[in-house]
DNA sequence: TTGTATGCGTTATCAC
DNA sequence: GTGATAACGCATACAA
């Protein structure tokens, strides 16, 4: 029920200037009179008068993003290009264009990448995405593709000492507590208190964070943390920990598994007598781990959103090119608690 | 890296048709031979063409929403709002005019209400968002609006019976059946089960439907619900309710409050002894209780996320009206549990 | 039923 | 630095 939204016309009738010098005042890069630019933007903000985004992304240029995925687990992945191509359908609309490059790591896999990200810089994009990566070698590229102009997003690893634009990851020290007190609220009442962790790959940023994190809030939560085995993010090796750790401690009271090695252990305490009585909290929802959790092998498990964070990222790098609308920093989707009873919504 | 979209002008070229023919083949109630509709949309696919919604849109008319509100309890209806407005903000650049009523549940609120719905039916408007009211008077004003073609979204309340359009809320069958599960995980190996639930209104169907839920969700999750008491959503209601539950039931090994009557019972634990021994299943989250999540009176509160219902309701209703994207049935969203560890998020 | 011409609110390009 | 004007991709009133 209010007036009828100024244009840019109205605007430029009102100050006596033409529409051009309406729009170039919103373009911090155009060139205007100081005065001028000061005077339409006072006043546009007096009429609460913005430019119309449609109109204007119908009359501009394509926007060209880049996408650089290597993919690490798979399923997870896959997750994440999921959200970043349904943000790309969403917004095709805007004339944009999406170079999407997906890898999956192997023997050169990185060094590919590397090349990736020089042709993004060579063809002058607007927007590179980058998911996956977490070297160090991949920070003076980034670096470059910033001195260029071209704003940078990471997904998963943050690379907070490189340029980038900003970054869209799970909170690994929420993550990582939110575990210990599920632990805690499963041994509410219990004296024996012996948890282990199964973690990815202990080198990994991420890991490190979720371990110390981890470790934070067994303190606040009364749980008693006696061993952290490294999975190296390997179902094999997952295996041989599960075995190990029950050798080495008979009586563990609760497990916490970090990564996407969950299968491994759903499958050793399917093989154990009293498997269901050892508290389980997981990592992320994937289908082969939805009987585990429907028959209570798994308590509870912390699903990361991985799709979100993959929309997130083209979505706030779009806006963050198109309506000059910065993200900065880093973008922390939040953790969500799956159980049984709401596993139905993760399917 | 594709090739560059085809544009209406592409399509009408290659096909020796007007654009207007083309425009035309894409609206159902446009006039156009059958044969040549059909070929159109036929080509259309194959060069994957879809209009430009940005274009089209600024070549359109004005789409007029209204919104009428019935508060129940404010700061919970006012995160709806906040869901509702916020999504009409990011969706104005495509020529929207939303009319926002919002009232207080009072005398005569509801009269008023029906007379909001009427003025909207006068004014002819494209659609209507109806939130927080679910007495069966509204029904008929519902369905008299989508005779004259106005779609309707009811948030909160399904009114499965009427003709609405679609609806946004909570599934209250997991929302049950969760609190029911974090029961059971709270009281894991203890052999007191007795469990209370403090319900809202026990006459709204949403109470009804979460204390069936509950009743389901303990069977499966082995808790033991000696009684359902009913706070008629009133704060002193409740608190009579708790003194009356822990005289009845002196050892209550556990709780769960489904409705925004937590607080007097936080208030109840913090005076006895053993308060914080008891095992409290919430819900929502509102600033008030951030103090009892943190201190662990409430071991975890399950949250509906009302904004987004809010949000959800207005976006799908714009491109259900604008885009032919018609949403129908009941949107569930996802609720949430939310414990001391990542309530950080929810504050 | 079909096509033409105009407008929607901007930015880019080219003059000045 | 500033202002005309041609796109941008579409819907629609109007004419045929």
């Amino acid at each position: 029920m209010q007036e009828k939204r100024k244009t840019i016309y109205d605007l430029a009738e009102e100050l006596g200037v033409s529409i051009a010098a309406i729009s170039r005042a919103f373009d911090p890069d155009s060139k205007l009179s100081k005065e001028k630019r000061e005077l339409i933007l006072a006043t546009a903000k007096k009429y609460g008068y913005t430019p119309n985004r449609m109109a204007s992304r119908l009359s501009m240029n394509e926007i060209k993003i880049g996408v650089l995925n290597l993919s690490y687990i798979k399923v997870y992945y896959s997750e994440i290009i999921d959200g970043i191509r349904d943000a790309y359908a969403n917004l095709k609309d805007y004339k944009i264009d999406c170079d999407m490059r997906v890898l999956q790591r192997g023997e050169n896999s990185l060094d590919e990448a590397l090349t990736i990200l020089d042709e993004f810089l060579a063809a002058h994009y607007d927007g590179v995405i980058i998911c996956g990566v977490y070297e160090d070698c991949v920070i003076p590229k980034i670096d470059s593709l910033i001195d260029a102009g071209i704003q940078v997003a990471t997904v998963q690893y943050d690379l907070g000492h490189s340029k980038r634009t900003f970054s869209c990851l799970s909170n690994y020290n929420v993550i990582g507590e939110m575990a210990a007190q599920l632990c805690g609220m499963l041994l509410r009442d219990v004296k024996n208190r012996k948890t282990v962790m199964f973690t990815g790959n202990k080198v990994s940023p991420t890991h490190k964070t979720l371990i110390e994190a981890f470790r934070n809030g067994a303190k606040k939560y009364n749980v008693d943390i006696v061993a952290v085995y490294d999975t190296k993010d390997d179902p094999e090796c997952a295996r041989e920990m599960v075995t190990r750790a029950f050798e080495e401690y008979p009586d563990i009271a609760a497990i916490y598994a970090s990564s996407a090695n969950s299968l491994p252990i759903c499958q050793y305490l399917e093989n154990i007598k009293h498997g269901k009585d050892i508290a389980f909290v997981a990592s992320d929802v994937f289908p082969d781990l939805h009987p585990y959790i429907e028959n209570g092998y798994i308590d509870a498990t912390i699903y990361q959103e991985p799709y979100k964070m993959g929309y997130n990222a083209f979505d706030k790098l779009f806006h963050s090119i198109a309506d000059n609308k910065p993200t900065s920093g880093a973008v922390m989707s939040t953790p969500r608690v799956v159980m049984s009873s709401n596993l139905h919504y993760y399917k």
